[in-house]
DNA sequence: TGAACAAGTAATCAATTGTTCAAATGATTG
DNA sequence: CAATCATTTGAACAATTGATTACTTGTTCA
């Protein structure tokens, strides 16, 4: 059973197309991956990060730098970073002082190049 | 001038690498590109959309069809429909009371299908 | 026309989110 | 060790958001 929805399939309208519902329900991929796809793209849902994102496609960054390039706070900045992190978005090194960020996903640029071909239309 | 900030570079803290800096700054797309390229993702960051944009890959539906999947009421999903019709991502045509959607946009799939091969790793 | 029903809307509430400010790490250098 | 600098963290606040409830619109058909 592809439970997407509790047992009670209570809803007060009359369904109309109890196939198509059935259809669906049953080729809709995992509750669990959906919930985790809704999570990436809330990340990805902030212009802060996009920017931050976009940024790193180009070069490696510290802190510092981002917060130059984008006008914010660099405490800002580092907890969007850190989001980024928990994520598995992008990876840091230490050098120093000074933390350099990078990308840690191949996908990432991908999704953002479909996106962008998106919204430019 | 690729303005991503104003013309005060203010920063609290010394820029390690101006040139670094600067370098993205002249490679990063405009930014009302990337404002749009975050609102797209901030539509899809929400489980009751993705579950919806999913549903629609299979078959057109109709609200109380969508309702009845997801097991929410009518007025949930016809708020969330809105927000993506907004977005141009759906479509909906009338047959008489009920009103059918459908997908009006071919890169959702295929963000979709990226955004999947990530979050299963 | 008017009852019945699908869909859309408005107002509201609880929960989440992004930023700021202030303080705390952690690492270098004199 | 003390001072300095890059970064991180935590609390607080304003703003946004998703769902619910109740109501309205629009269409069918008896």
């Amino acid at each position: 059973m592809n439970s997407m929805i509790p047992d009670i399939d209570k809803c007060d309208c009359t369904v109309i197309h109890e196939e198509t519902v059935a259809y669906v329900r049953k080729k809709m991929p995992e509750e669990e991956s959906l919930l985790d796809l809704a999570d990436l793209f809330k990340v990805f849902g902030d212009s802060t990060r996009v920017k931050i994102l976009c940024a790193l496609f180009e070069s490696e960054m510290c802190v510092c730098d981002i917060a130059a390039l984008l006008g914010m706070t660099k405490s800002a900045i580092s907890h969007q970073l850190r989001i980024l992190k928990q994520s598995k978005l992008i990876k840091n090194r230490r050098d120093g002082k000074v933390v350099y960020y990078s990308l840690d996903d191949d996908h990432v640029k991908n999704i953002f190049d479909k996106g962008l071909a998106h919204v430019s239309e």
